[in-house]
DNA sequence: TCTGGGGTCCTAGGACCC
DNA sequence: TCTGGGGTCCTAGGACCC
């Protein structure tokens, strides 16, 4: 049976977020209207644009071009500050107005959603749906999406980056050929930079070059990706609309340093600092790690990773901090300025799935409750409540973020 | 004051086993 | 002895998404 399908896009989500939230506090500004873009911050190296206005837009601003590029494209820009929690707040309000629709929704990101409406249909046609939801969100939220309308997941991604903003666009099967094949082979989802001039060089420029090409062809020299990318062209997408609750599959965070480090014992405390943000997190899911992996960035931009696999599935912070330790002396070569610096546990497995040795048992039991002890605290009074003694000074320049 | 951070999935090569 | 080869696990790195 055919699939009811819609995408919901939030329009310039970072940016119109904060429109509607200074507006709310008195702003008679609206940044919507304006050249304006959403900003990470200079003076931490992490300046580059996360968002932009439609006047920002016809400046030639690009979402992750750096402010500097941007100002010289619009000298007048205004620039306003990432706020997450803003962001996940109204990314819930969204979440929940869509859940009166159905509840078969997956949360693709933090400002898009795919919705199975295939049951969710009576008397009613999934195109209402999708101007009723458009209507809806502005009406009731006071920022605008766009809705692609399909039946499978792709087309309806495909129809909600048609025209922007505050649009509904269908992608029905029999308007491929006439909505979708003469856009740019780059605007297909999943053909990023790497490929698009590999396939420029086939003379595949439009994504009706690339729906007519010889799938074998493509298979041949893209191997798992030549058969998607050839599907996706053809519109041919049977994926799910996961709706269920996953536990994420690894869990990582990463810094760039204000400054660039040569010094191997400030790279450790950061680093601990860093593993204990992610254990937390870890352990909030219930979660233990089998594979611990360390990512450095060099002055140069060049990126290495060492990762290793555990004796023993662990969340406790002594023991992944341990091994994430040695991967970083076994890969820090002395004297290289480090940009960044990340860690991240991967393989990971539900907490009651480990069997543990008798021995192995007590002193597990004993960590957890260290871990435990700090995480209550934590939980109760913020994260950044209980710090180590010995990472106070790390603290002050590296502002962890509160989760 | 030039280039974020958090994810998922895939590939390729080496080790090891049978 | 004329040096295969399939399967699996592990690690490093890359591509892509928002």
């Amino acid at each position: 049976m055919e699939r009811q399908i819609l995408h919901v896009d939030v329009n310039n989500a970072f940016l119109s977020w904060t429109a509607v939230d200074m507006l709310k506090h008195g702003c008679n500004l609206d940044i919507r209207e304006i050249p304006a873009v959403i900003g990470g911050d200079e003076t931490k190296r992490s300046g580059i644009v996360l968002a932009k206005s439609p006047k920002a837009k016809m400046f030639g601003i690009t979402t992750g071009e750096t402010l500097y590029q941007a100002r010289m494209k619009c000298p007048g820009i205004r620039v306003y500050p990432v706020n997450f929690k803003l962001y996940k707040e109204n990314s819930n309000k969204l979440y929940q107005l869509l859940l009166q629709y159905t509840d078969k929704i997956e949360r693709f990101s933090i400002d898009e959603c795919f919705l199975d409406m295939t049951d969710y249909l009576i008397g009613d046609t999934l195109i209402n749906k999708a101007y009723e939801i458009n209507r809806r969100v502005k009406k009731e939220l006071g920022f605008t999406v766009n809705v692609g309308v399909a039946h499978n997941k792709l087309l309806a991604k495909m129809a909600s980056d048609f025209t922007k903003p505050d649009r509904v666009h269908t992608l029905y099967e029999e308007e491929i050929s006439t909505k979708m094949w003469q856009l740019p082979v780059s605007e297909l989802f999943m053909l990023g930079r790497k490929t698009i001039p590999k396939l420029y060089n086939m003379r595949i420029k439009t994504i009706g070059d690339l729906a007519k090409t010889d799938k074998q062809i493509l298979i041949k020299k893209f191997g798992k990706h030549g058969l998607m990318m050839w599907e996706y062209a053809n519109g041919i997408d049977n994926s799910e609309v996961h709706y269920k609750f996953e536990k994420p599959k690894g869990i990582g965070n990463s810094t760039t340093l204000p400054e660039d480090v040569t010094d191997i014992s400030r790279l450790e405390e950061i680093l601990l600092a860093i593993t204990e943000q992610v254990t937390y997190r870890l352990r909030r899911y219930d979660l233990l790690a089998n594979v611990v992996n360390v990512q450095l960035r060099t002055q140069n931009f060049e990126d290495k990773s060492h990762q290793r696999k555990l004796p023993e599935a662990t969340s406790n912070t002594k023991e992944i901090y341990a091994e994430a330790k040695e991967l970083l002396h076994e890969m820090y070569k002395t004297g290289t300025p480090i940009r960044l610096i990340g860690m991240r546990v991967d393989n990971l497995i539900e907490k009651d799935e480990l069997q543990l040795s008798l021995f192995s048992k007590q002193d597990s039991e004993k960590q957890e409750k260290i871990d435990k002890v700090v995480d209550e605290l934590k939980q109760k009074y913020g994260y950044n409540s209980i710090t180590r003694a010995g990472k106070l000074h790390s603290e002050e320049k590296i502002k962890l973020k509160d989760i």
